[in-house]
DNA sequence: TACATGATGCCCT
DNA sequence: GGGCATCATGTAG
């Protein structure tokens, strides 16, 4: 097994969720289960910036729900939607203000096995692995997340059981876009991806 | 206490 | 390309 990757510190997640939108690409989800790890490179993720967004759940004011996106940097904010799914969010700015970024999609690099029988792939369907965590509800199920298991989880912290890590691999070009499936303040530029990356979530991979 | 809604994914056509 | 499952949350009454 190769090492751990570096955590990265709650500092890194003290600023504006678009400039950590850029610096959290290509940067790593780990999930540790015992001795076993699942990892998957950030390849897609999605600024919300508050009170002042519209389409961020913080911009009724802070509620029982959205606690953790007006708390400290670095803490996993998990919510369920649709009736059928989680979604991982990382909280931004410092305590008191709110802010966070949803993690849209990665790109496998661990693990893969661990997450098929998560997301109930059979091996048939396993040779395409963007099946697995293509999507914020895939990625969540793959990885295991759950609003009762991970909400306000310190993600920047090694002994936690889900955090982020640093990575040599830097992405060569990013792309900005409109965010996804959102009706409110729908055409501000706030989805980063990764250019040409093909986990990437829609229908053209670019 | 009731109701509308949603930062989705899957299956069918 | 479109319908639908399915439920926590917030808001209205």
């Amino acid at each position: 097994m190769t090492a751990d990757p570096i955590v990265l510190p709650s500092e890194f997640y003290n600023r504006d969720p678009r400039q950590v939108c850029r610096d959290l690409l290509g940067k790593v989800l780990v999930r540790r289960e015992g001795r076993k790890r699942l990892m998957g490179r950030i390849v897609e993720v999605e600024a919300y910036l508050g009170e002042d967004d519209p389409a961020a759940h913080s911009a009724a004011g802070r509620t029982r729900r959205n606690d953790v996106l007006f708390g400290p940097p670095g803490r996993a904010y998990v919510y369920f939607i649709y009736g059928n799914h989680y979604c991982l969010n990382v909280s931004c700015l410092p305590d008191g203000i709110a802010g966070g970024i949803l993690f849209r999609a990665l790109e496998p690099l661990h693990g893969m096995e661990q997450m098929a029988v998560a997301r109930n792939l059979s091996l048939k369907q396993l040779h395409d692995l963007r099946l697995l965590t293509s999507g914020p509800g895939r990625l969540a199920e793959a990885f295991g997340i759950t609003r009762e298991r991970d909400n306000g989880k310190n993600l920047a912290s090694c002994r936690s059981d889900l955090w982020i890590g640093d990575a040599t691999y830097r992405p060569e070009k990013i792309m900005v876009t409109r965010r996804i499936g959102i009706t409110k303040a729908a055409d501000m530029p706030l989805r980063y991806v990764v250019a040409g990356n093909r986990f990437v979530s829609g229908r053209s991979t670019r």
